[in-house]
DNA sequence: AAATAGTATTCTGCATGCAATATGTCGACA
DNA sequence: TGTCGACATATTGCATGCAGAATACTATTT
């Protein structure tokens, strides 16, 4: 990377670089970020790393800690189902809200993201995947013309992105990318349909088969077949140690 | 303000000045922040000084523009109805949880951060009353034990502090600081019996409580008796000019 | 071999400075 | 009086550098 920037533009193209790498986890969580050897890989003085570090702490992509330096964000395993619970709740009134508020435009637009998504998944492209399916939604988020709901709907599809990318994984892994297939169509039927019952049904139901994928690629990634227990005459007798 | 700051610490505790003054409106809503301006002010360099606007940035009390600076985030009215809604939903679920989640520390550290807020009261400390207040609420978030709803609901708190700071400069206008008092047993109280549909009707009501105080802060502050139309003989006929 | 102390190196918080961009002021002209 | 252009000034994006804090490495001691 020795691009030479425009004066202004460095701060955010520097930005897309980073998160990218964040939220197809080349960068991996809990990996650190220094401002000297990212100041040295992209060719530029600390002072936008800086910036960049700032901003994506501010999207819960990356923690700083004073003086420590900072660390990729996490992934906070142990408060998945806080993190379902939140979404439900903000996927089901945001989709809500879209069913009141949508207007002819939006359903137009609803149905492009929703094509760029299929296209994402049949060029089996798997940043194209994230990003289509974040925009599907956080326009859902839009059309519902609440900016706050909007907004929490959005940070919480911003912090699913690295989740989706290990379900994705696990669905490359397995040959299973068919599960990836229209995601979406409930949610425009419901939605044009000006129907908030239906539209809080596909949101619920959408949160919770997102749940049940992503244990499934957990216990994929985790599951272990070794046995604790080994057959009979594989393991020598070692004598049991007396304390004292 | 010519305080020498320990190494580590300059950031932060500007940033709290400058919190505090945006909080209280003494420096108003859509006012240039500006780096030079600041850097002079604390006798500091421009780096913290950008490193505090990035942070007020991400806490929605400042808005930056490339090459144009910050500005005090300005106060949304057109969007007052979506915010209380938000609040509503936010309020509502977390106290539910808190409901769900309390220990017996929780409850004592409520009574705590309550009987702060009586005395802030009694003290007519408006900071102390906006930051107890967001305090004793915030706690209610955390008490819930889902990080992302205490997230959300505690974005809602702390965008609502200068609307609240409004309500309070109403009140003592109008001698009715009174109305201040106790404001937060009943949700203690749905809190300690575990009372989560309690819990539930309290923070609604609270809610619009606030909502419905607010419009009368802003039709007080707005209302003008200039009447359009004027006791017969006072205007002067004045004759209609045509077009041409 | 493990623990501790000393030293070297690296990284961060912040200062200073430069060039580009934006804003303000003034004079000329219609 | 209003508009436009030129020039001056102020501010921002970013580079460079310094000093303190943190980490890594080495030598010494137990």
């Amino acid at each position: 990377m020795a691009t030479k920037f425009q004066r202004g533009t460095a701060t955010s193209e520097i930005c897309q670089v980073i998160r990218r790498e964040i939220l197809t986890l080349e960068i991996e969580p809990g990996a650190p970020l220094d401002e000297t050897n990212l100041s040295n890989r992209f060719n530029v003085s600390r002072s936008p790393i800086r910036e960049v570090l700032s901003r994506l702490s501010a999207e819960g992509l990356v923690e700083t800690v004073p003086n420590r330096g900072a660390i990729v964000a996490p992934i906070d395993l142990k408060n998945f189902s806080n993190f379902i619970e939140a979404l439900d709740l903000q996927q089901r009134y945001a989709t809500r809200l879209a069913a009141r508020f949508r207007t002819a435009a939006d359903l137009i637009r609803l149905r492009e993201l929703a094509a760029a998504y299929s296209a994402a998944v049949q060029d089996r492209d798997r940043f194209g995947i994230l990003q289509s399916n974040y925009d599907f939604h956080k326009a859902i988020g839009e059309i519902g013309r609440n900016p706050y709901v909007a907004r929490h709907y959005g940070q919480l599809l911003s912090e699913a992105r690295r989740l989706l990318h290990i379900h994705i994984r696990f669905l490359e892994a397995t040959q299973s990318e068919d599960k990836l297939a229209d995601q979406h169509s409930d949610f425009i039927d419901a939605i044009e349909a000006q129907d908030v019952t239906a539209a809080d049904q596909v949101a619920h139901e959408h949160t919770f088969q997102f749940h049940d994928r992503f244990l499934k690629a957990l216990r994929y990634e985790a599951d272990d077949e070794f046995s604790i227990e080994v057959a009979a005459g594989q393991l020598p007798r070692i004598p049991r140690k007396v304390a004292g």
